[in-house]
DNA sequence: ATAAAAAATTCAAGTCATTTGCAAAAATAT
DNA sequence: ATATTTTTGCAAATGACTTGAATTTTTTAT
């Protein structure tokens, strides 16, 4: 989906900022997003905004990796996987989702140790359904 | 594991806050806990002074639900689970391992909708193990 | 095109969960 | 008990993220 697809101005900063998601692989938080694009480019503040409003829009979606940032990456639900984050060095591989059939196993074949997931499961409870 | 087994020293804060994870269902926040175990009882930073102990030596562990909160249950290995939180009222409800075969279907047997998982996965990569 | 309207950006200041320095208090070791 | 070590309380700091309001850019209407 395109920004003006998302029924969103087009501007700079926006541009700037997919173009990046689009061509590099991690999730990245908006620091991370900031310094790539360069910080002369736009604020801070500008990447925090453009970030949340890609998202209500489902161009990108939220990762989080355990840690206090809150990291984005292209939503594209062909390609759904998982991931993979180094606990040491923080490298961040993709783990497709065919996992469901010996996760340990699958990853430990990459040379990984000590192998944790985080899995939380989100819904709608039937007292909130109205 | 006690507090005493993990080799630390035994306070009224450290039992207090070990004490309400032992009796309480679903993980908590250190202001939940503080609240829980009575404001005057102690000061909020000794909370999460203590939780970051009680993580570091394995008695408790972190959740992580996708806000910017991190939550802390007991560390029980054998009774391990994932969590279904409802994105509304935010209930908790533990979810056994037995979901590897059909997640989805588990849940909405459970009569939620609108069902999404966060799975994340963390080990040391090859090049880190030195 | 051009002007008016709408939306986005900047900058600074504000939040809020969490952390930290340091002196005082409590726990443990001797 | 007394010394030593650890923990706590309090206040201040941190750091990611948010927000208010004026300005600039983009879009829409003419």
């Amino acid at each position: 989906m395109s920004i003006k697809e998302a029924g969103l101005s087009v501007t700079k900063p926006r541009l700037n900022i997919l173009n990046f998601l689009n061509k590099n692989h991690g999730p990245f938080c908006a620091e991370e997003i900031h310094n790539n694009i360069g910080v002369d480019q736009c604020d801070l503040a500008t990447i925090y905004r453009c970030l949340s409003t890609f998202e209500l829009k489902g161009l990108i979606k939220k990762c989080y990796f355990g840690d206090d940032l809150v990291r984005y990456e292209i939503n594209d639900p062909e390609k759904h996987h998982h991931h993979l984050i180094c606990k040491n060095c923080k490298k961040v591989e993709n783990v497709g989702s065919c996992f469901l059939k010996g996760v340990d196993k699958l990853l430990s074949d990459k040379g990984y140790i000590k192998i944790e997931h985080n899995l939380e499961f989100f819904g709608i409870c039937p007292n909130c359904q109205h």
